[in-house]
DNA sequence: ATAGTTTGTACACTGAAGACAGACAAATTG
DNA sequence: CAATTTGTCTGTCTTCAGTGTACAAACTAT
């Protein structure tokens, strides 16, 4: 389910709550859903609960989930999101950046274009 | 061009390579070209010419560039990378975050799907 | 040829931040 | 009511990004 890499830059707790974030995207928690707690996730993942903690922290500043203690964290309706961000500072480019190390790392093309048009196509299905 | 965001958790030297090593790939750079000594491009992003020289070695590293005292770098010709990782770690994964931070972020599925379908056909043409 | 400038590198220092450890308070469970 | 569970809080430690500074080698100009 979620994996961590030890090695990469982005902090681990970041690392959990984009993982978490993509499946909250992609509908695979509904409203009312309970997350596992910090504890079990950490001993789960092998880190301390702590850095669990802060994840789930963060997607509840992002209003994803409801943190009530010694309830677990449960996920909440999701609200629009009024910031309107820059979409080519916040996806053009990383999306471009990601491409470039990915080409770099050696990955065949065909499956790189076969990624984007399923991203695509479910994007538009409404699935993500 | 480059664009420094210092409040991201990606540290500046990794944010330079990777704006680099995009620009490598999109062809916008032929071998033999020479890129800004670390002095000029510290000065144009208004950091310190160390962390320059750590992107340039970074990608020194990867075998883009070929660096040498008081030559500058020079882009080199890039061989086929035969290190074939996990494609679902480097590239599915991170997209799937990606998209799921753009969502949350607000970004029309519009526009992201437009992205994505560009960057696909880009592939294509073999212009990326 | 030589003095001065340019350029990449090496090394030490500082500050911030991530991860962990342990204790705590409150609520659930039996 | 006792024991366990659970999220939070505070403090510590380590790592590392970014900078300051000095240096050696090569280029430039005269």
């Amino acid at each position: 389910m979620l994996r961590i890499d030890l090695a990469s830059h982005v902090p681990v707790y970041e690392q959990i709550a984009n993982g978490l974030r993509a499946e909250l995207v992609a509908g695979r928690f509904g409203p009312g859903d309970k997350l596992p707690t910090v504890r079990t996730l950490a001993i789960d993942l092998g880190v301390h609960h702590n850095t669990v903690a802060q994840a789930y922290r963060q997607l509840a500043e992002e209003g994803w989930l409801e943190l009530k203690r010694h309830r677990g964290a449960t996920v909440r309706e999701r609200h629009r999101p009024s910031n309107r961000s820059d979409g080519t500072e916040t996806f053009a480019r990383p999306l471009r950046e990601l491409l470039a190390k990915a080409l770099a790392a050696g990955l065949p093309r065909k499956m790189l274009i076969r990624e984007l048009l399923d991203s695509a196509h479910r994007l538009e299905a409404g699935a993500l």
